[in-house]
DNA sequence: GATTTATTCATACGTTCGTTTCATTCAAGC
DNA sequence: GCTTGAATGAAACGAACGTATGAATAAATC
């Protein structure tokens, strides 16, 4: 297994801490220390804290957009009216797909993100660029077609539902411990009640006003 | 209009700069000044930052905590075994309640509450009694009773998530603005959406294992 | 082998933080 | 009027923070 170079480690470094204690409560005296560099390197290699934040926040988020824009893509390439319950696991899928991956990681993967939804720092949300936006838009005018009779503003409130459970789902670690029941949750269990769960919120008829 | 004595103007300027900016990221200085304090007076008046943090807490939740007990034993009271809606209605009630009061301070009043439960740093969510876990048992029993076949692993996974839709609800400020779309979507609108929403989800048939 | 380029290192700077100290003010109680 | 106690005020403390600097080191190029 060879060294992984400063860089990497100081992003691997930084994405535990960023998610354990969040932007302000992480310093850069940490990071360095846990990747074994020296404090300088932070500003060498990614020119501030915000900067690094940025790049790890990259690294983590732009392979789960992609993958939710191809399960999307597959699932249109089946047919052009996919079920509510089709879209929910293309979007939701990939986020317990990188939950299961490395057993730890993948809590701490899911951690970071609800970090970065929730964190009031502006550093934390001044990285992203439009490609998050464009997936949540496809997966919008899908749900649209497959919900007829939903007003968009309620579509969309549903959306952020869908973020809302998924995300805080594996936010557990930060919550006391819940005495008598298995914090941590198997990763194919919950993948299935969300599932569950989010189709039938999302499949639910509309409002009446 | 009696001016509020110096203790009451401090939890009131903490309240509104820990909603905006996280504990992290508010210091004491500033609470001091918006509160037309002396910066000794967190000091005096609470002992440290971090206990001022849990009588910010404390002064929040316990009057939400209350309300949804008070509607718990109203459905009770109706009938032994309410309905889910009920149930749903019972639970999510009192935090749209609280929005609507002060028509800025209930969306001020959620995001603070965002942030007891989504912050890392542990002087968050350091402040909290039994009652918290009291009133959330209570709510676990009556859906448990109103849902039976489902596992009580899945019952507290669904549980979580009516806690994330209306928690992250509001959590809008936070986020970019939706073009397009009004983000600040009206109180009672979205009372009604998160109803329908969680009580659909909550009724799903148990997860086939 | 000398030179150049890319990293790493130890160290320091200036700022901001939470907290503490002690003097001062002020309204009651006697 | 004097004393007592709570409350406020101005100032300072040490620690931790993000960042910048310039020397030292390693690797590559000629």
């Amino acid at each position: 297994m060879a060294t992984p170079d400063t860089r990497t480690q100081i992003l691997d470094a930084a994405e535990r801490l960023f998610a354990e204690h969040g932007y302000r409560g992480t310093s850069v005296r940490a990071i360095t220390t846990l990747a074994g560099a020296n404090l300088a390197a932070v500003g060498y290699h990614f020119g501030s804290k915000a900067e690094l934040m940025a790049a790890v926040a990259r690294r983590v988020v732009e392979p789960l957009n992609a993958a939710q824009c191809a399960r999307l893509d597959e699932a249109l390439a089946r047919t052009p009216d996919p079920l509510v319950s089709d879209l929910v696991e293309a979007f939701v899928g990939p986020l317990f797909d990188e939950m299961r991956a490395g057993e730890e990681g993948g809590a701490r993967t899911s951690r970071l993100i609800v970090m970065i939804l929730s964190d009031p720092a502006e550093e934390v949300r001044g990285w992203t660029g439009p490609r998050e936006d464009a997936v949540g838009e496809r997966y919008l005018a899908a749900f649209a077609r497959a919900l007829p009779g939903l007003s968009p503003e309620e579509l969309r409130f549903r959306m952020r539902g869908i973020l809302a459970v998924t995300a805080v789902d594996r936010l557990g670690t930060h919550q006391r411990p819940v005495p008598g029941c298995t914090p941590p949750v198997g990763g194919e269990a919950a993948r299935q009640w969300a599932i569950t769960f989010l189709t039938a919120a999302m499949s639910a008829p509309p409002t009446r006003t």
